[in-house]
RNA sequence: GCCCCCAUCGACUAGCGGCCCAGGUCGCAGCCCUUUCAAGGCUGUAGCGCGGGUUCGAAUCCCGCUGGGGGCACCA
């Protein structure tokens, strides 16, 4: 039997992170195995809002590098032929109608059980399970019984969710055995909280793909990531691309506890992917970056320029106009950073003024010179330096900041900065 | 209230009866390197929720407790 998955998001706006996680295991699983993985669509309307919410699931699915096997669908779509089926089920005498809607007959005695690929064996009395309605008096079929309904008309042969799913199981199941089809392989994945235990919100940080994608991480890492919530490959091994995870993913090795979102490690490790990145690469993913969201108007080249010195110290995309603003706009620099620094800026721009070629390594000779001959240590003589240049006591490097500025403008910031100075 | 699930360093986890006075990664602290910040290197910090069993031996198995989470809709 072929593996068959779906991924099955509401559209509610945007795609929650901790959603995505499910259906990366989802992909996971299927990929791995040459199966097929569907996406399908949890909507019960058509508004204009869901149409826009498949809209964006679709791209940030595609952004993150989860692809799906054939068209969409939609469980809107099915609501006739579930509804059909529930009647099929009252002629049947499975299920019965109860002023104007549908309750299905469970089993009185006994137990509804199933092995969970993750949690194992789960076992619930019949007892506690009560007639459920199917469907509505309106002729709307109910989640728990479209649901299951639809997984049989896909052949859905591996059903991967979120743990809050694992009370319906056994009303699914007997949804399942009532429509007289065969029960897919559960595996209820744990949730992702947010640090307080609480499921992940709004005021943990970002939560949906978009805000991840708008801050600069990048989609490898947060696949990697994603990946890491509630499974591990060993003991060991914490970075791996999307084509390693697909080869070493197990339902076997996700684990039943709930795992937390640690933003820290998020950051660490998109730190480790932009540092793995080759510098043209890097360029150009820090270009494409910064023209969709932070200014279209920067100079391709001059960030192409910068990204070399910014490759090693930032950790998303998003903190560059952070250190290398400075060489798009003018930065005034707080005098109070430049207090009695008049000296040191004056000697540095009179020594920048004539050098030539006015390269990083001549530009370090002069900057070293000159606190030499004011007997200033390099840390002491370079900050001034810095914040005139840079408007901040943190920059990328100095000497290749100067080069990247170029000279007129960096005498013109010296200058302005030693009349600050005072 | 009833039902189900879960419980290893602050976080993610390895561990599936002896290899563990518990290993890796993030974080944190210190040191080194150093023009700032990072990065990198080194060292360190910290954990099997509690109580009973079973066993020659338990983080690993069983029971109870406590603590979390989820569910009990003509919601999805």
């Amino acid at each position: 039997m072929s593996v068959r998955v779906r991924m099955a998001p509401s559209p509610t706006g945007f795609l929650h992170i901790g959603g995505v996680r499910t259906f990366l295991f989802n992909y996971l699983y299927a990929r791995g195995r040459g199966g097929e993985c569907l996406l399908r669509i949890e909507n019960t309307d058509t508004s204009r809002e869901v149409a826009e919410a498949v809209d964006q699931i679709q791209q940030s699915l595609k952004w993150i590098g989860i692809d799906w096997d054939g068209p969409v669908t939609f469980q809107l779509d099915s609501m006739e032929p579930a509804a059909a089926a529930a009647k099929r089920l009252v002629d049947e005498d499975k299920a019965y109608f109860d002023e104007g809607a549908i309750r299905i007959r469970m089993p009185r005695e006994g137990v509804t059980a199933w092995d969970d690929a993750v949690k194992g064996r789960i076992e619930v009395q019949n007892s506690e399970l009560e007639d459920m309605i199917i469907v509505r008096s309106d002729g709307r079929p109910i989640y728990n019984f479209a649901n299951p309904f639809e997984d049989l008309q896909d052949g859905i042969t591996h059903v991967i969710r979120g743990d809050d799913h694992v009370s319906n199981t056994p009303r699914q199941l007997n949804v399942i055995k009532a429509l007289g089809g065969t029960a897919p392989v559960y595996a209820h994945v744990p949730n992702v909280f947010g640090t307080d235990g609480k499921k992940l919100s709004k005021r943990h940080g970002a939560v949906s793909v978009d805000e991840f994608r708008k801050s600069g991480y990048l989609p490898e890492t947060l696949l990697n990531f994603l990946s890491l919530l509630g499974w591990s490959f060993d003991d060991k091994t914490t970075l791996m691309s999307r084509d390693e995870l697909v080869e070493r993913f197990t339902l076997e090795r996700v684990g039943v506890s709930p795992a937390t979102f640690d933003y820290d490690k998020l950051d660490w490790m998109n730190g480790m992917y932009l540092r793995a990145l080759e510098p043209a690469a890097y360029a150009q993913r820090l270009v494409a970056f910064l023209h969709a969201e932070e200014d279209p108007d920067w100079p391709a080249a001059t960030i192409e320029a910068a990204a070399p010195l910014v490759q090693e110290k930032i950790v998303k995309l998003g903190e560059f106009g952070g250190y290398a603003g400075f060489l798009f706009r003018p930065v005034p620099p707080p005098a109070e950073l430049l207090a009695g620094s008049a000296p040191i800026l004056a000697a540095v721009a009179d020594g920048l003024a004539p050098l030539e070629p006015f390269e990083r390594s001549g530009i370090e000779a002069v900057l070293r010179a000159a606190a030499e001959a004011l007997a200033l240590k390099p840390r002491d003589a370079f900050t001034p330096v810095r914040v005139a240049i840079t408007g901040s006591k943190v920059s990328p490097g100095l000497f290749e900041s100067i080069e990247l500025l170029g000279r007129d403008e960096s005498l013109a910031r010296l200058r302005a900065a030693v009349a600050l100075a005072g």
